[in-house]
DNA sequence: AATGAATGAGTTTTCATTCAT
DNA sequence: AATGAATGAAAACTCATTCAT
């Protein structure tokens, strides 16, 4: 169930198992799908589900594995290069993290929805996971950069939104182009890492130097 | 099914089911979560759900109903009040948005949580009703603002992210406790406002009038 | 699941589910008899058993209440009568015990059978049915005939062999009229329990008044 | 599946494969025990036992072979010696069949218990087998020793009690110590055997010859 | 208004067995 | 000789819903 399997095992049905679950887990729900289902989506005998995973949570385990690493590869990642400035990193980080929940926003989506609050083995391992492969450098990189927070601002409080408003946006992007009719093409994904950028740097009024200090 | 059956029936079976569905479906989850123990847990003949609701299915609907309801009503009885400054409208924004999704941080896990997205008749069901009693008022209120907005800043892009932070926070508030082991109590939500409001109107680069312009 | 129950529902699904569950379990065995063969043979729907019973296993444990009832009965009430000469006594135990046995076959074979040596609730159950309800009366009659004993006898080692002689016939009743070609019918039996008191009473080597003595 | 592989191959896996599987039929019964549950205990791999015995009832027949095997060996040994008195003879059978009951009281467990009435196939291999390695060499024993019986003492009603009673003994065994709680160690076989042999040879009114005739 | 019985399709998981390697 | 993969059937149990009372 580690990722080798996955690298270890390319459209074997290993492999086409998950990818099967992860498309229905992310349409309908991990309750709402069966075993059935997914042997039948992914071209197995539906044995094989418990034959290789060894049970239906366990699917969603790998699942939860797979996009934690993917998160922490890509956020860690992206904010590395103490170098250089802020600014360009976090444009960089804002870009890498959309980048990235678009290209794998079904399992973003079952890891965010799947949160069996009232399932303390579930719960436990996907807090367990962020916790040992997630918060150490999280933490380290919050410590790094306290000094250029502005006094009073609580980096526990506030860090989190920043991640926060890309999953947000994947959370509610289906119910969002069926209200609003927006179709979320390239051309939004383009100019959505820089807007969150200048929001989450300058805020909602910020002033080009033309303009700094009038009004307010 | 109307809201007004929530008025109209304090306290009896037919809020009693409600109230037991959506501890149970925010707990677990709608298909996790059987139309017997929510009978059990309200206390009522299981043959009750579907003579009072019809369907399971009924059941979610009004609870998506209520909280649409709800969360109408505290944004945008938040955002009205044109002749005020904008930094206190959008401080009341988030106060209020906070105290009202932390009461029924239920009722919005189970509205965020159960999106159905290869269900047309929920997802369809869901959107009409963003689209009816939202969507009007929301795009009113940016039509209104827009000029505040810096040039550029695109605000079917970063608006979403406001009510979107005081949401993705309950989201992931049970990891986040487990995680980092922080409670969040009182003391929590009470600065919790205060720096939503500062990172979206100034940015996390804000600088007190004392060392404005400096390092930038 | 109390004895009541099956009398108050005579010939309805309840008791109908029981006598499948008798029949079934006795020809194959517990492990060996699933829930949808005893559906089918009471006319039930498959569901109806989970409905009534709760679970396969409570189908069993409510045999096990039925079978330790009838013993207790037969075995106790025979027993009694303490001013009565032993070897009548004796006599009526053997034919009232082989009566019953033999009507109810199945229902002890099960008993008997399904020991469930490493399932520790059910063989606890058994032996709570057992402890509760049998071994007060028959410590009790041990005690009474103590005196009658020869010396050296010991009754815990001897006392279990009497009703275990009857058991023990019906346990290879199959395999022995199968075995040697003898019809188990009412001419059988009407010997069987004279022949145990004979046996239990003066052993193999009897005589009678005429031969005492002799031999030995 | 001759008693020759038993020997042929102590040790390996054909050998392994059935100590497990008795330690485990006797334990949950036949039908509760699945081949992987066998082949994980007897540290093969799963396929194994069909590549041995063909099928997991072969197991159960290899086994039945070998206790009817075992009994027939003590049992018609130990009653062999026609020149000793018979009260030696009967201490000796019963000290025998115990011990060896005892030893290997799991298989014998198995042989009681898994008794398929409904299955032909297995209940008429059984019987053959007593019927072909037993069968004569007990009739031919009971015709020897007729004459000693007192008249009216039917052979083929009370002869089978003999080794019944310590059949029934071993199966009622782990039932018995939970209720009476009594452990059944060296000193409790020391005497059984003595027991036994007196209740079979003078009944339980045998008196001493001090006291015969007297109260009754 | 409210209930207990009943249903048939559904669930996940385990089964003994087969087979290519 | 031995294995891991694979299979189709079956296991016990739960599901949401219906209905007569």
């Amino acid at each position: 169930m580690s990722d080798d399997d996955i690298t270890l095992d390319p459209g074997g049905p290993r492999q086409r198992i998950l990818d099967a679950a992860i498309d229905l887990f992310s349409a309908q729900g991990y309750a709402a799908t069966g075993v059935r289902e997914i042997a039948r989506t992914a071209g197995v005998n539906q044995a094989m589900i418990n034959y290789y995973y060894g049970s239906k949570v366990n699917v969603l385990k790998a699942i939860f594995e797979r996009s934690i690493g993917l998160y922490g590869q890509t956020v860690l990642g992206s904010l590395a290069g103490d170098g250089e400035p802020l600014e360009a990193r976090m444009r960089r980080f804002f870009g890498e993290t959309i980048a990235m929940m678009r290209r794998h926003h079904k399992l973003f989506r079952i890891t965010w929805s799947e949160l069996h609050y009232d399932t303390p083995e579930i719960a436990e391992f996907k807090a367990g996971l962020i916790r040992e492969r997630l918060l150490p450098a999280l933490l380290a990189f919050v410590e790094r950069h306290r000094h250029l927070l502005p006094a009073g601002l609580r980096p526990e409080q506030v860090m989190p939104m920043l991640p926060g408003m890309v999953a947000w946006h994947f959370i509610v992007a289906p119910v969002y182009t069926r209200v609003i009719g927006v179709e979320l093409d390239d051309a939004f994904y383009e100019t959505f890492a820089d807007q969150l950028t200048r929001l989450t740097l300058h805020g909602l009024l910020a002033r080009s130097a033309a303009d700094q200090g009038e009004e307010r």
